[in-house]
DNA sequence: TGATCCTGCTGATTCGATTCAGCATATGAC
DNA sequence: GTCATATGCTGAATCGAATCAGCAGGATCA
C-alpha cells in the first residue's frame, strides 16, 4: 500500500480529459441539465472507478452549508434501551435520505446540553432531534432557535417546534380494553404513579384507563402507588396482597412495575392470569420473558426516531405540530380469557 | 429574530480591527508564539463575544484535514442496552477530547457495513471504532485500512489492529470463585453453551471456569446446553430438573439464562439461594431484577467505549494490541452463604 | 550611522468541491 | 450566406479558516 496521496476531483477530471466542473456536475447527477455526453459521463466515471474517487465532504460542506447530517442530543442514550432503539429507528431513517447521526449525549446536565448544541451547530448538522428519556414538558435551549429542531418524546409549551412523541392517551385506552375484552368488570387496580412531576406518561395512561373504562360504566377500583421499579412495585404491591387485596386484574403502569407485581403475586400464592390478569406498558423485552408474557402496550420507539427524522427531513417541517404515534399492543398471555357465554342468537 | 448572517472570522477581525490571520492565531491559542499584544487578544476576544462567532467547522475540517469526529460502526446498537452502553462510555471519552460521536448501524449487513464505512471515511472522520454486539472474530472491511482503526468487543486475527474487550476468562474464574468462597464443592453444573460459533464469550468463560474449579481440584458436573434466553434455559431446566437433577450451583453464561433458571427453579420449589447457588454472567439490570437479586459478573461496556477511544486517540495507538478489561462481579444474594466451620486455631 | 534583532502584526495562498456566467462549435432556419 | 439556437463544455469565483512568508517600525549594538 503506497502514500496515496488523496485523490481529488481535479484528478479525476484530469484523468477523463475533461474539466473539474463538468465531472462535479456529473457525479451530482446533472449531466442531463448540463448536456454532458453519455461518452464523457463514462469516462469521468471510469476515471473515478479506476481511481478510487471519494468525494471531500468537508469541501463540499464548506460550499453548500449542508453535511447530510443529523445531530441527536439526548439526556441519556444508555438508560433502559429504550433510548437506543429511538437511535436505531433514527439511524435508519436518517441513512435512507443519505443522512448520519452524531450524537451527543448530555446525562441531564443543562451546561454539557448547552456546550454539545454549539458543537452540534458548530459542525453544520443539518438538524437536530432533541430527545429526552422520559416523556416530558422541557423548555429548549434558545441555541436551537439556529437549527431546524424536532422534540423527541417531550414538547415544549412555549414553542411551535414539532415533536414526536407516543399517544399514551390511546395506549392507556388500550390498556384498559384488553381487560373490558376479557369480561373483567370489577376488581381493576392501577400500579404505579408518576413518580417524577415533569413526565406525563403516567398521567395520560391513567386519564386513557378511567376513559375507556367510563365508556363501560366501570371504574378503577384503586391506584396502588409505587415507583417503576421491579423492587418497588414488589415491596408496594405485597404489602397491599398482605392487607388482603384480591384483585382481579393490574394494570402496571410499566413493564418493570409488571415484573415486580408478578413476583409478589406469585408470593401470595396467586397465578397469573387464572387469578389475576395484568396487563402493562413499555413492550420492552422484559414482558416476554416474563412467564405467563405479559400483555403490553408498546412504546413504539424505533418509530419514534424514524419518524423525528422524516419530520426533520419534511419540507413542511414547521408546520407539523405535535405527532402522536400509536402505541400498538403486545398480546401475551397475562390476561385470563373470557369466560364461555351463552351464544347471542 | 433577525436573518443573521452566519459571523465569519473576518467580521470578528473587522471588528476588533485587525486582520483575520490575527484574530485566527489568537482563537487557535497561538497568541503568545506569534507574540499578539495582550491589548489586541482582548479586543478579539470581546468581538467574539459580542457577534457570538462560532468557528466553521466545515472550512476548519478542509483545511487541517481533521473533524474532531469519531465514527462508530455496529452491527446493532438496539439491542439489549448493551451496545448503548458502549456508546455512552464512548461518547463521554470522546467528549472528554473535544470529539463527537457519528454513528453508523450495520444491522449485520455487509452492504450496509461497507456504504457505512465510506460514509465515515467522506466525512473524515478521525478515527473509528468497529464495534460488535457480541464478543467474536472478525474480518474487517478492508476500506478500514485507510483510517485509524479500533476493535470493540472482537478481533481480527489477520491484523494488527488495536482491539479492546472484556476478559472473559478472567470472568469466568471469577464466577467460579463466588461458588469456591461459598464452599461448594459438588453438584456445579454451568447453563448455557454458546449458541453462535464464532462468539467467543462462552467460551471463555466455560474456560476461566474450570481453570478456577481445577486449582481447587474441583470440576464442573455437566454442562446444561440451551439457547441464550429466557425460555430457552427455562424449558432446558426445566426438563432437566424433571428428570430428577438436584444441582447446588449452577454458573449460568448471562443474566437472561439466570431468568430462566430462577423460573425453572422455582416450579420445582427449588429456592435461590437456599437449595440452589446461582451466578451468571453481563451485570444487566435484569440481574437486579430478579428476586433474589442474582451475583453476576459484569461485562463493563462503559468502560469498554471508553476505553476503545481513548485507545483511538493516543499517539501509540499502533502498537496497543489486544486490551482486556477486567470483569467486576456484581454481587447479589443469589449464592448461599458459607457454612459456620470451626474456627481455624 | 548603519546593521541587526525583536515586536506585532498582515497579505496571499491553500484546502476541495460547487456553481455562475460564458465560450467555441455545430446545426438549422430563412 | 447570415443569424439564431442548441450542444457540450470550461474558467474563475466562492465557501471560511489556517498558515507561510514577510513587512513596517522601534530598540539595541558597535
Amino acid at each position: 500500500m503506497s502514500v496515496t496521496r488523496t485523490v481529488t476531483l481535479s484528478d479525476v477530471a484530469e484523468r477523463a480529459g475533461v474539466s473539474a466542473t463538468t465531472a462535479s456536475y456529473i457525479l451530482n447527477g446533472r449531466s442531463v441539465e448540463m448536456r454532458i455526453s453519455a461518452d464523457t459521463e463514462t469516462r469521468v466515471r471510469a476515471a473515478v472507478a479506476e481511481l478510487g474517487y471519494r468525494p471531500n465532504r468537508s469541501a463540499r460542506s464548506l460550499r453548500t452549508a449542508t453535511t447530510s447530517t443529523i445531530g441527536v442530543i439526548s439526556d441519556f442514550v444508555a438508560s433502559g434501551h429504550f433510548a437506543s432503539q429511538m437511535l436505531t429507528g433514527a439511524s435508519a431513517a436518517a441513512r435512507a435520505d443519505a443522512h448520519l447521526l452524531v450524537i451527543g449525549e448530555t446525562e441531564g446536565d443543562p451546561g454539557v446540553e448547552a456546550l454539545l448544541i454549539e458543537e452540534l451547530l458548530e459542525r453544520q448538522v443539518d438538524g437536530i432531534v432533541y430527545a429526552t428519556l422520559v416523556t416530558a414538558e422541557v423548555t429548549v435551549p434558545p441555541a436551537l432557535g439556529r437549527r431546524r429542531t424536532v422534540l423527541l418524546n417531550c414538547v415544549d409549551p412555549s414553542t411551535v417546534l414539532p415533536a414526536v412523541l407516543p399517544d399514551e392517551l390511546g395506549g392507556g385506552r388500550t390498556a384498559a380494553g384488553a381487560l373490558v375484552r376479557a369480561g373483567l368488570r370489577s376488581g381493576l387496580h392501577v400500579v404505579g404513579e408518576d413518580p417524577t412531576p415533569n413526565a406525563l406518561a403516567g398521567v395520560l395512561r391513567l386519564q386513557g384507563i378511567r376513559a375507556r373504562l367510563g365508556e363501560e360504566g366501570l371504574g378503577i377500583d384503586g391506584v396502588v402507588p409505587c415507583p417503576w421499579t421491579v423492587a418497588g412495585a414488589y415491596a408496594a404491591v405485597d404489602a397491599w396482597l398482605a392487607d388482603g387485596a384480591r384483585p382481579q386484574g393490574l394494570i402496571c403502569l410499566n413493564d418493570r412495575i409488571a415484573m415486580g407485581v408478578y413476583q409478589a403475586l406469585a408470593e401470595h400464592g396467586l397465578e397469573v392470569p387464572r387469578d389475576v390478569s395484568v396487563v402493562s406498558f413499555d413492550g420492552s423485552e422484559l414482558a416476554t420473558w416474563l412467564r405467563p408474557e405479559v400483555t403490553s402496550v408498546t412504546l413504539p420507539y424505533a418509530d419514534l426516531g424514524a419518524e423525528a427524522v422524516r419530520v426533520l427531513m419534511d419540507p413542511g417541517w414547521a408546520t407539523t405540530g405535535v405527532v402522536r404515534l400509536p402505541m400498538p399492543i403486545s398480546a401475551g398471555a397475562s390476561v385470563r380469557p373470557r369466560p364461555a357465554e351463552v351464544p347471542a342468537s
